[in-house]
Formats: C-alpha cells, sequence, structure tokens
DNA sequence: CTTAAGCAGAAGTTCCGAGA
DNA sequence: TCTCGGAACTTCTGCTTAAG
C-alpha cells in the first residue's frame, strides 16, 4: 500500500505527495540531481555523491526507481540508473528554479553546487538555448538593442518584444518572427537559467534561434540529452559576436 | 592451444539493530 | 516512523591452473 492509498487528503492529486516525499530527501535529491544530464551512473558512484553508505543509498535508489523517477539497468555487476524519462527531469529543473526564486536572497550569486559540468556552457531548455553561452548571448543581445521588455511584466517571465533593429538581425537568421508570432505560444520571453541563475531567452523566438544555431552548424546534439556541442564554427560565430562593439 | 573449474575481489542488496 | 550504518549474503568479473 502506498502512502497516497493509505491518506484520503491524497484523492485530489494521486501520485503528488508521494512524488513530493521522494525529492524531499537531501540523499535522494543529490543523486536525482547527479543525474540530470541524462546520463546513466552506477549505485557505487551515487552514494559517493549522496554521501551514504552502501546500504543507505541502494534503499534510496530502490525507492526512486519504485517510484517511477529513475530507471535502472543491469551491466553485469554494476547497476546504472538514470532520470526515468525527459518529463521527469523538467519537473526537476522546474522545481529547481522555484526554490531558488523562493529562497531568502542571502547569497544570490552562488550557483547550484552539483551542476555538471559539461551541462553548465550549452543545453537545452524545454526547446531553447539555455547554459553559460545562452545567458551570454542574451545578454549581448539586450547590449545591442535587439530586444526590450514590452512592460507586461507580472510576476512572472519577462515578455519581450523585438526592437526594429532586433528584427532585422533576427531576419538575418533567418529567423521568420511573424511566424513566430502565429504560434500558440508565449512569444518571447526572459527565462531564469537554472545554473546561471540569470535569464536568457525563452519562448517561440529562443526555440527558433536554436534551431537557426543548429541549421548553421553553430551547435549540434551530444551524445548525452540536453548536453549541445558547440562547434568549430560556431566558437568562432560566438566569439564574434559576444566581443563586436 | 583451448576450455572448464576454482578462487579472490568488487559491486550491490537485504536484514537488522540503533538513534533521532 | 524514518533513516542510518554494519554484517552477511548474492552475483559477477577476472585471473590462475589443470586437463584434454
Amino acid at each position: 500500500m502506498t502512502h497516497d492509498d493509505a491518506d484520503p487528503r491524497a484523492r485530489h492529486f494521486p501520485g503528488l505527495s508521494r512524488i513530493g516525499a521522494l525529492l524531499a530527501d537531501p540523499g535522494r535529491a543529490a543523486m536525482l540531481w547527479s543525474l540530470m544530464d541524462g546520463t546513466a551512473r552506477p549505485a557505487g558512484e551515487l552514494t559517493m555523491i549522496a554521501g551514504l553508505s552502501p546500504s543507505a543509498a541502494s534503499g534510496h535508489l530502490a525507492r526512486l526507481t519504485e517510484g517511477g523517477l529513475l530507471a535502472m539497468e543491469v551491466s553485469g555487476r554494476h547497476r546504472y540508473y538514470r532520470i526515468a524519462t525527459p518529463d521527469i527531469a523538467t519537473a526537476i529543473e522546474a522545481l529547481a528554479n522555484l526554490a531558488h526564486a523562493s529562497a531568502p536572497q542571502r547569497t544570490p550569486e552562488r550557483p547550484p553546487s552539483a551542476v555538471p559540468l559539461e551541462m553548465r556552457y550549452a543545453r537545452t531548455c524545454y526547446d531553447h538555448l539555455a547554459g553559460e553561452l545562452a545567458v551570454q548571448i542574451f545578454d549581448r543581445m539586450l547590449a545591442r538593442h535587439w530586444l526590450a521588455a514590452d512592460g507586461r511584466e507580472q510576476n512572472g517571465p519577462t515578455q519581450l518584444e523585438p526592437t526594429p533593429e532586433g528584427a532585422r538581425e533576427f531576419a538575418q537568421l533567418g529567423i521568420d518572427l511573424k511566424a513566430q508570432r502565429a504560434r500558440r505560444r508565449r512569444f518571447a520571453c526572459t527565462c531564469i537559467d537554472w545554473s546561471e541563475r540569470r535569464p536568457h531567452l525563452g519562448g517561440a523566438l529562443g526555440a527558433a534561434f536554436l534551431e537557426s544555431c543548429a541549421a548553421h552548424g553553430w551547435l549540434e546534439q551530444t551524445t548525452k540529452r540536453r548536453v549541445l556541442r558547440v562547434t568549430p564554427a560556431g566558437r568562432s560565430h560566438f566569439e564574434r559576436f559576444l566581443s563586436d562593439r
């Protein structure tokens, strides 16, 4: 019998309190966070990351697997664990952002301690570019007056609008702003970067920008889910863009 | 040379008692 | 009640050795 089965208060959101309980333990959270780059790690490595004994870590991993948050594959004498689905990684990232937004602002510059290194520079966030590179590009877009806040901010992401100059630059990148506006989603907004704690470009325009970078051969997918590789052509392009004054 | 058996070590799980 | 760590156990890999 599960936690929710026993508690009639859980009937409105079946499974929600169970998921919350699984995420509440610091050891389990540390193990989940270390798998956010989409890799699979053996139980022994996750044990070290969580700072637990093998027996305690084994118990936590069993609960996370039973709860559907982790998937496990046996390879020889190793057991490899990974985040079960991309939806779960997305949910954990959203909760991490929420935790940061709602925490007391005592140490605003402190990044999360266990952000996988390869994810910090360039990765996908839903369908747009995120990471250190995304934040730098967004800063540069603002400095070059490609984008302006449209003044409709309401306790959430800042709505953005391309300036006439920005519209020309996005068109040069092959982005059809009219088509992006017609999509049934937010056109352009800020999205707080999970590892950098600063905004990057989100919304339909953010997704179109990432598509454009891929089409130009500046960014490409790696074997690790969500981790992006900057190609040599991309490196020189972004260096020019970021240093151009 | 090949193959199977035996052994040691590594990795991970289960069980159980202790403590907060 | 929940989590922890230690002990014992299972499973698997890799190495060595002996037999065919």
